[in-house]
RNA sequence: CGGGGCGUAGCUCAGCUUGGUAGAGCGCUCGGUUUGGGGCCGAGAGGUCGCAGGUUCGAAUCCUGUCGCCCCGACCA
């Protein structure tokens, strides 16, 4: 049975909804795909529905081809596995909680690790029964400090989210390329770009994490990837780390007075101006060490400073330093902050005083001090004296001063060297679509998964998890087919394969749309048919193109001498051709 | 959490400066007309003007507070 429009529920909207902005949210809503209930948070109606059963369907059938089973969990659980592995409070305001009339605390999941890992403890004990894959595709709930941009960022979002089970760590490895190669497969087949990018495992825990982003300036997320290969999100991106430097024959520091030169480049000038380098090169940024303070707030509330030493051509990457100082917040020191520190002086902060170190854990202050990566031992800097006005040159990482580590906080610029020698970076923008975490023991060992091995001995499963946003690849084939005029969808996920227009008001034409209706059905098509009596054929039109099916049929005029058009939405094009051979067309 | 914008009919908006019976277009209902690009004529239904206080003879309009929404930023597996 076809769909017809004068009976289908669905209504179009001749302006654009005023609370929409991004494309995708004002092209879904218009055409009648979606609707706003709060921000984030969307209802879906019959056609919105049709394309997302088409998305599931592609991801299902490659799940189905990587071995996977699906099940279904809800989304309400108990606080009680969460609160074991930590999470509870570690997701922090992102959760949403909520408690019964019994005031027991439960929470609308915003992934799934700890029921899955409990699910599999139930049912198995032995490694004979591994490896095991297990996914649904399900809503999830996550309270966003700001949706946006409509189905791109929600609160409540449908996810594919596959877990997978091993007791060895080259199981996992298989396990985690199966998967890896299904979202290939599914991506491919929805004609999504993607780049496979390594990824930081953030507060899922574990090792090795890549992510599959979309690139488009329109992405969220940054990522860096160079001619030969390499890609990571900023985030990930590690530092490569040049040689040590033979520092025996270098002079010993000096300290020079620098009176007001509070900022980077004012200590580049005045460098220059009244100490020049010996062999004529000129100071630059890059010459200076930049020590900031940033200040972590722990899990349990507490308020520790660290200070943080980059090149002074760099700025810390406050997201970079998340994932450094994980699960503590970052943020930078404020004024209160240094004012319980009298030892450091605000823009002559460094590691070194004539009186001995005064960063470092061991150091006169206590603070902790980590360095870039690029601050190897025999590098020497211009840096803060810890006396206003007073900077101290020469300073030789390793001879004068030694930090606490190292820390990946510094920005990622085009042009950085990736650790692999590939080539330089150059950054771009993309949406996440996917992604595959290889999670380790973390859950496994938090909830208790063990099987007996081939020796009778208990061991700790090793698990993955692999995430795909349904509802954000929907949203995001919607931003990339469309025109002025409306959706355009690629025919794998179209909500109908052809549209059929009835444009006249004779019965000729409501009997030749029907026939070829027919036809069309019989040759296996999803039909969407616009059969209405009184709308006029300007409105069917402007209806076909908001709503975005692929090929449109139009039976008009030409219906008397069994002429129909056929319209390429995508393209525009339009071409007569016989009802007789409608079917042989589409065949 | 900071900055900006906005809450009036199902939708998109006007009216507010300068207080005086609630408006338009689209959509919806009925009748007629029209049928290849959102047509036309006529008659209707539909709104506690986000909410609460205040000023006033009188408040959509002025004042105070409050709630909500959108955008930018911070934040965000």
């Amino acid at each position: 049975m076809p769909t017809r429009l004068s009976s289908y529920f669905l209504r179009t909207l001749r302006e654009d909804p005023s609370d929409a902005e991004v494309t995708s949210h004002r092209l879904l809503v218009r055409a009648g795909y979606i609707r706003r209930q709060a921000p984030g948070i969307f209802a879906w109606l019959p056609i919105g529905l049709r394309v997302k059963n088409k998305i599931e369907t592609i991801v299902r059938e490659e799940m189905a081809a990587s071995g996977a089973f699906e099940v279904h969990f809800p989304a309400l659980l108990p606080r009680e596995p969460y609160e074991v592995t930590g999470r509870w409070d570690e997701y922090g305001e992102g959760l949403f909680r909520l408690q019964d009339r019994k005031g027991s605390d439960l929470l609308l999941a915003p992934t799934h690790e700890e029921v899955f890992t409990l699910l599999v403890k139930d049912l198995y004990n032995s490694y004979k029964d591994l490896p095991l894959s297990i996914y649904q595709i399900q809503d999830k709930y996550r309270d966003e400090a700001r949706p946006r941009a409509g189905l791109l960022r929600g609160r409540e979002f449908t996810m594919k989210d596959a877990y997978s089970f091993d007791y060895t760590d080259a199981g996992l490895d298989l396990s985690y390329q199966a998967q890896r190669d299904a979202y290939e497969r599914i991506f491919t087949r929805l004609g999504l770009e993607y780049v496979i990018v390594k990824a930081d495992a953030g507060a899922m825990g574990g090792s090795r994490s890549e992510e599959f982003l979309h690139p488009t300036p329109i992405g969220e997320d940054t990522f860096v990837r160079s001619a030969g290969g390499y890609a990571a999100n900023v985030e990930a991106f590690t530092t490569l780390v040049p040689p040590v430097i033979d520092w025996t024959s270098f002079p010993a520091a000096e300290v020079h007075d620098t009176p007001d030169t509070p900022t980077i480049q004012t200590l580049v000038d005045s460098a220059n101006a009244n100490h020049p380098r010996d062999d004529g090169r000129e100071w630059t940024a890059a010459d200076t060490l930049k020590n900031i303070v940033l200040a972590l707030t722990n899990l349990d509330g507490t308020r520790e400073l660290v200070i943080v030493g980059v090149p002074g051509d760099r700025d810390v990457d406050l997201k970079r330093a998340e994932v450094v100082f994980a699960p503590a917040e970052v943020e930078a020191a404020n004024a209160g902050d240094l004012a319980k520190h009298p030892g450091l002086v605000t823009g002559y902060i460094g590691p070194w005083a004539p009186a001995g170190a005064v960063l470092g854990s061991t150091s006169a202050t206590g603070i902790r001090y980590l360095v870039d990566p690029r601050v190897v031992d025999g590098t020497a800097w211009i840096t803060g004296a810890n006396e206003n006005g007073r900077h101290v040159f020469g300073l030789v990482a390793g001879r004068d001063f030694a930090a606490d580590g190292t820390a990946e906080v510094a920005n990622v610029r085009a042009g950085d060297p990736p650790p692999d020698g590939s080539g330089p970076v150059e950054l771009a923008r993309g949406v996440e679509i996917g992604h595959v975490f290889q999670l380790g023991r973390k859950y496994a060992e938090a909830l208790g998964l063990k099987v007996l091995d081939e020796n009778g001995k208990l061991v700790t499963v090793t698990m993955g998890s692999y995430g795909i946003g349904i509802t954000r690849i929907l949203a995001l084939l919607a931003e990339l087919n469309n025109d002025p005029k409306g959706l355009i969808w690629p025919e794998t996920v179209a909500p109908f394969d052809v549209h059929v227009i009835a444009a006249g008001r004779d019965e000729i034409v409501f009997e030749t749309a029907a026939a070829v209706v027919s036809t069309l059905e019989a040759t296996g098509r999803e039909v969407l048919y616009d059969d209405r009596r009184k709308v006029s054929p300007g409105v069917k039109f402007g209806d076909a193109e908001l709503i975005g099916v692929p090929q449109i049929v139009i039976v008009g005029r030409g219906a008397v001498d069994g002429i129909v058009e056929l319209w390429d939405r995508r393209t525009g094009e339009r071409t007569q051709c016989a009802v007789d051979n409608i079917g042989t067309h589409f065949a």
